[in-house]
DNA sequence: CCACGTTGTGTACGGACCGTCCACTCGGGC
DNA sequence: GCCCGAGTGGACGGTCCGTACACAACGTGG
């Protein structure tokens, strides 16, 4: 048995209302998610922290991941904080040390790496995950590229849809696949790189 | 029941050479893997298809991730080509187009990125993937890169390490959070980017 | 004010795998 | 030719999946 998390004492068996029950087993969800990742998240589990019936479940979200990732943007939230100083270089900087921060220093940095993760063998989340995460996040980074375009810091043949690969990527990449460390001079370098080249 | 690969047929209830034994279960891991992926891939069915019992499974091997991955490479086998014409640009497109064809074009693609995938919740998996794939892929990449600094084509102050990850990490991030489709031109983009810059 | 439909709960089920254990049986080394 | 190491079949308890069914509260319409 797992502690429930019901604030207030069940009343008998009675029947929370719709509302509260899917807060509940949302806020459950995340909880679960961030305490022992995505390893040991279970339907099941997530129904008894929820004091919730399996069927309460089934019946609102489709597959297990939907729903880890539901509980998850419940619980973190998306903090997409857009600065604008006019400098790109400023901006994508400051943009991607939030991300790495995010990645390296909180539970939901692995939690999302674990989440991206299982999308892998989960269509469903994959769809969702696209919906309510990468989408979004592309969409933020493409506007701070397109509007550095427009004011001619960029060159206009460049892709902004490649950038976004090489930037957040990249640093995804290294927390997925850490043969390296996911640092802030690596977030610096990343930007340096991609606005100025390498070549000599 | 499923079809067991044995060409030869079982003899009785016989017992087949360690070296046999263990070269039955890699196929069968392989090719499980190749056909259903990494969804449908079970200790179980690799030892039903391998005729084999799941004791001397696990035995050998850790964890599921790791069968995985030997079965994989086993029957995949890594074709890391090293093209050296002495000019980077060139010899950093043949190998990302090369990369991006295996992704997108094979199944080994679908099932890297599953494996990949299936590590962000498997120690034992990601410690082996790190020693099979990451490592020695990222040795080739660095190699090209430092003799290109060596000719002075690369800036000396440029870190081959971070160069890595927005070559090949900027095409695996399109392959596991596609977004946007994995093309040749964007893996030639990618590397004309880091190359040269997008600064205006 | 009371029956009723809606909605969630408890409980149970068959099925798939996991990871482990034991009894048996070959085969090759001595 | 015998014995021990190594592999096999089979079975076990456990966890989780996804589904089914009967029952209990709630609130709404008659």
């Amino acid at each position: 048995m797992v502690t429930p998390i019901a604030a207030s004492p069940r009343r008998g068996r009675g029947r929370r209302s719709h509302a509260q029950v899917r807060a509940d087993i949302l806020e459950a969800a995340g909880r679960l998610l961030l305490t022992e990742g995505m390893g040991a998240f279970t339907i099941e589990r997530v129904a008894a922290m929820a004091g919730a019936s399996k069927m309460t479940i089934y019946k609102w979200w489709p597959s297990k991941g939907s729903l880890a990732l539901e509980g998850y943007a419940t619980t973190i939230g998306s903090t997409l904080t857009v600065p604008d100083t006019g400098d790109i270089e400023r901006d994508l900087t400051t943009q991607l040390l939030t991300y790495v921060h995010l990645l390296r220093d909180t539970r939901a940095g692995r939690v999302l790496a674990e989440l991206i993760g299982a999308a892998q063998t989960d269509a469903q989340l994959a769809a969702v995950l696209h919906h309510t995460y990468s989408g979004p996040r592309r969409a933020v980074g493409l506007a701070a590229l397109r509007a550095a375009q427009q004011r001619g810091q960029i060159r206009p043949d460049a892709d902004p849809d490649v950038l976004i690969d090489q930037l957040w990527g990249a640093c995804l990449y290294r927390q997925m696949m850490p043969d390296q460390p996911l640092t802030d001079d690596f977030a610096r370098a990343v930007v340096r790189n991609v606005l100025h080249g390498v070549r000599e």
